[in-house]
DNA sequence: TTTCGTTATGTTCTAGCAAATATAGCGAAT
DNA sequence: ATTCGCTATATTTGCTAGAACATAACGAAA
């Protein structure tokens, strides 16, 4: 059996993480539920934890990843800003260029 | 303030971590120092956990890393095997490589 | 003005991980 | 055969991140 190399990849802003896999799956589960609560249920992680994770991002974003709304009919909901669906498109292209580059590294340890 | 991207990568073998960052350090400092305790004590961490980390390397990799020798002159000590230098110099190597790559990413995000 | 499903937040409990402590075992050299 | 400094391992203690639980606030619609 042969070795792989593993990685994560986030981003930081101010030493605050902004995005990392778990927060890109919220943004994705936020943006396919409509709401915040739908999100935690579908993603099996309680809404607390949710709602930490996203108000993490939106202080450490520059501008808001999300349009949060209180009351109203429904009782509210969440949905992603372009801004938001900007970040996590280039994070996921980025985490996918990641993986063919440590891949392409692979070559240099197959011989250990 | 512009966003960072930061990343930490590990090489596996059968679902078990064989190295990462801090396990390179032990590794280092095994080689500069002679001996597991005094790596220990320069990386300030319990001998216990320097041996637990060096125990899970050895067990993880396909041949020996370090040659343990216990008891004789001086107590004994611990070196690394050319194997184990070997595996070193390829994460240093990969590990460089990937931030240069990510940092060539970087720009993908600069205007966000 | 009551209902409803959400967002928003505080508080308590717990399990798992790290630190601290203790001790056994080893073998060359004197 | 005793000393020495190291490897090897068990046990206990302490701490902290996360889970679980609880509840307040909100606003549109009926």
């Amino acid at each position: 059996m042969s070795y792989k190399i593993k990685s994560r990849i986030w981003i930081e802003s101010e030493n605050n993480v902004l995005l990392g896999e778990g927060r890109v799956h919220l943004l994705k589960a936020i943006q396919e539920t409509g709401s915040l609560s739908k999100a935690a249920k579908s993603l099996n992680i309680s809404y607390k934890k949710a709602w930490q994770l996203l108000d993490s991002v939106n202080k450490s974003a520059k501008k808001p990843v999300t349009i949060n709304n209180i009351g109203g009919k429904g009782g509210g909901g969440a949905e992603l800003t372009d801004y938001g669906k900007s970040l996590v498109m280039a994070f996921d292209d980025i985490n996918k260029n990641c993986w063919a580059f440590l891949d392409q590294q692979l070559e240099k340890i197959k011989h250990l």
